[in-house]
DNA sequence: CTTGACCTTGGTGATAACTCCAAGGTTTAT
DNA sequence: ATAAACCTTGGAGTTATCACCAAGGTCAAG
């Protein structure tokens, strides 16, 4: 069992995110010591970096919410809403995947296009990259 | 040439948010009519566009701000400066698509090994699905 | 048994990116 | 010529996601 400092340093965020989290729903220590310590498991630290990456990957706290309340309380969920969350959140990702993918090409054509010397940029504008390249 | 009330229907953003744009350095209407009413031209409308496009990528306005940089005054940018910026972003973006597909891969095991069902979804839990495929 | 590093709660502050409002001027359709 | 729909500036409010601070309790080392 961890106290919040060191949670917080094997997760790399702060004990005030943590706290934070916990004050927002998403995750509760696993017990408390005599003198109201906070005392978390590894299944807790497997949770905050669930979170650190689902934000990462843009996915908002109360989306992540949503994700963690399928173990929170199984018994209120059936499989079919975990598969409909779950098949959810793969279409979002795929537009996201989509979207980011676009962009990097446009870019990669903009770096390309660009001759990388000294000159002026005159001619070397994000715009019209995506001009000659639109994006729907 | 727009006022900014069309600009914001055509963008499918409220008028507030162009004038928050331009208030944050973004965006600048062409011109304004006699009575101060701004009017934007085709090219406004593809740099509203351009920053909504790159918002939905993950990117800040501030970032954004920095991409369009290299338009607005392309006399003071090299294309040297042009390609760096430019190839910064699109490893950024490599690292971020990385991530959305692991979590997508994720995802998808656990919609593939949950039975959909009405049954409790007892073992259908996201960390779980992680657990199996860790991510590092 | 004191010092320093940790923990507690409760509250305020910070930043990004809007969002809404008020008081008033402008345009347009009937 | 007037009502509806637009525009202006300036400023205040909102939401998400924390970061920081104060006043005090706890604990291990020297």
């Amino acid at each position: 069992m961890y106290r919040i400092g060191e949670l917080a340093n094997r997760c790399d965020v702060t004990t005030d995110t943590i706290r934070f989290y916990e004050k927002s729903g998403l995750l509760s220590p696993a017990a408390r010591n005599e003198s109201g310590y906070r005392l978390y498991s590894e299944a807790d630290k497997a949770k905050v970096q669930f979170i650190r990456r689902a934000k990462n990957t843009g996915f908002t706290l109360q989306e992540v919410s949503e994700l963690l309340s399928i173990r929170v309380d199984p018994q209120h969920h059936t499989c079919g809403e975990v598969k409909t969350i779950a098949d959810d959140k793969i279409l979002e990702l795929e537009q996201r995947i989509l979207e980011l993918t676009r962009f990097q090409t446009s870019l990669k054509h903009l770096s390309e296009t660009c001759c990388g010397g000294n000159e002026s940029a005159s001619g070397c504008s994000i715009l019209d990259a995506l001009e000659d390249h639109p994006w729907t």
